[in-house]
DNA sequence: TTTTGAGTTGTTCGA
DNA sequence: GTCGAACAACTCAAA
């Protein structure tokens, strides 16, 4: 008879494409599927208040899963290693399997904990279920690491395919005897004060959840994604996001998933949409790439020149932007879908984080901090590409002089207005004309619709014009002497 | 070693 | 209103 195996969850909550779980099937024997919420960790960037929402619940859709295969979720509390050694002495496991994580600590905690596994004669094995290609694996013909998007991708691209996904296990093999657990809910991951009634509204969580939005964005969404990804007012982009980040779909099976719908829907030809979006998923590898070789940069900027870059502390203006009060309605807008909803439209990220960065002068980091504790999506290796690629100070910099005006972005990528009213009740009233830029609209116009400048909506917290400017003179300032 | 081409998402200005 | 050029210079990756 064969010992049983421990399946450890962690950012991998699905049973589909899941090598961890896998390998333990493949091993033999009763399989404990276990998460373990490690309240002594003391490292940084523990998961934020939306994530954590969504974890909660996330755990919930698992163990109905495992339940439904005639097993279940084991939930235990405290240091990883104790917590695992006290199940391997309950149960008698001889085996520990999971998916690897790449976070700096993440990977340092868990190499430890496979160090000490096997120095006790426990088989340890981790598996990569959550990227397509292993960030080392991945390198220039110089054997460094890439720092630059595009050959990055090709590089990828010219590599094999990712392996095809697994289908899940019909039943999974369980224990005589269950060891003990903790409820979902005694793990306290939900908020204390209720805020969290938009993300309800929102989101439905889970793996047939995001098996379900996956389908939905392949049925016709991901032929116009080129385009239409950049409209916030429209359902224009995956939604995926959040899924990726616990693992409740693998990047495997929508690379496979989206190439399968192409050739079905458009028998070979090539379809622009689906090539941005399977691009949009090298982003996500590129990010995962950069965190592995440049550790450093979830706080320090890549460039090493803007480590020295002029930025200004201005908590007034910082809780203006947080709450969606800066006076320009496309960044309010953006702020308050995020408050609201735990995610933020691609395109208005953008922009609202390119208005703090640049028109504010506020450090990336703090926008970082922020976007951490309320996307139910924060990924530490998406999060740090995307904030110094703003600020300029990453791996493929946006040149000096990219500064999103967030009146014409606004125009431009929201013409009819319908994302600016969805969040600013206030503005509803306002001819479109006049909506993207409030200040600018004649006092009898304000009146009619309502809006009382300085008093039911701000006025613009900077002059865009001259912040732009400010922003070019800082820029200039830390540009190599001689 | 040196050279060459290229680099996610923009804005403004002037013709 | 539309269009092309200018906006720094640098670094990366490959030939």
């Amino acid at each position: 008879m064969i010992e049983p195996s421990l399946v450890w969850f962690r950012r991998d909550l699905r049973l589909d494409d899941q090598p961890a779980l896998t390998a333990a099937i493949n091993h033999g024997g009763p399989i404990i599927p276990i998460y373990v919420s490690d309240d002594t960790d003391q490292s940084d960037w523990q998961a934020g208040a939306a994530g954590r929402w969504w974890l909660h619940h996330s755990l919930g859709r698992l163990n109905d899963q495992l339940i439904s295969l005639g097993s279940r979720l084991i939930i235990r509390q405290g240091d990883i290693l104790s917590q695992l050694m006290s199940l391997i002495e309950e149960t008698k496991a001889t085996a520990v399997f999971w998916t690897r994580c790449y976070e700096p600590a993440s990977i340092l905690r868990d190499s430890r904990v496979k160090a000490e596994l096997r120095s006790r004669s426990i088989i340890a094995e981790s598996s990569n279920g959550q990227l397509l290609f292993e960030p080392w694996e991945v390198q220039t013909k110089e054997g460094r690491p890439y720092q630059v998007f595009t050959p990055f991708w090709k590089s990828c691209l010219n590599r094999d395919s990712p392996a095809m996904p697994q289908p899940a296990p019909q039943w999974l093999p369980s224990p005589e005897h269950w060891p003990s657990s903790l409820t979902i809910d005694h793990l306290g991951l939900l908020p204390t004060i209720s805020w969290d009634a938009g993300l309800k509204t929102t989101w439905l969580t889970g793996a047939n959840s995001a098996k379900a939005e996956l389908d939905r964005f392949l049925e016709s969404t991901v032929f116009e994604y080129d385009v239409a990804r950049d409209q916030p007012a429209q359902r224009g982009t995956s939604m995926l996001s959040p899924y990726l980040h616990f693992g409740e779909i693998s990047p495997r099976t929508i690379w496979h998933e989206t190439h399968r719908r192409v050739k079905e829907q458009r028998g070979g030809r090539e379809s622009t949409g689906a090539e941005t979006f399977i691009k949009e998923i090298g982003w996500r590898e590129f990010a995962y790439h950069l965190l592995f070789h440049f550790p450093k940069t979830t706080r320090q900027p890549l460039r090493s020149e803007f480590s020295r870059f002029p930025w200004r502390e201005d908590a007034e203006g910082l809780v203006a932007w947080q709450r969606g009060q800066t006076g320009f309605p496309i960044v309010d807008a953006g702020m308050r879908e995020l408050w609201n909803t735990g995610w933020m439209h691609n395109r208005v990220r953008m922009i609202v984080a390119s208005f703090l960065v640049k028109d504010l002068l506020i450090a990336w980091q703090r926008g970082a901090e922020w976007f951490w504790d309320t996307l139910v999506d924060a990924d530490l290796a998406s999060n740090t590409l995307g904030w110094q690629w703003t600020a300029g100070c990453g791996a493929d910099a946006a040149p000096y002089f990219r500064v999103f005006n967030p009146t014409s972005q606004s125009e431009k990528f929201d013409p009819s207005g319908e994302y600016l009213r969805r969040w600013l009740p206030e503005l509803r009233q306002l001819p479109t004309d006049f909506l993207h830029a409030p200040w600018l609209a004649p006092e009898g116009v304000l009146a009619k619709a309502g809006v009382y400048l300085g008093h039911s909506y701000p006025y613009p917290i900077v002059d865009h014009h001259e912040a732009r400017l400010r922003a070019l003179q800082a820029l200039s300032q830390i540009k190599q002497p001689k």
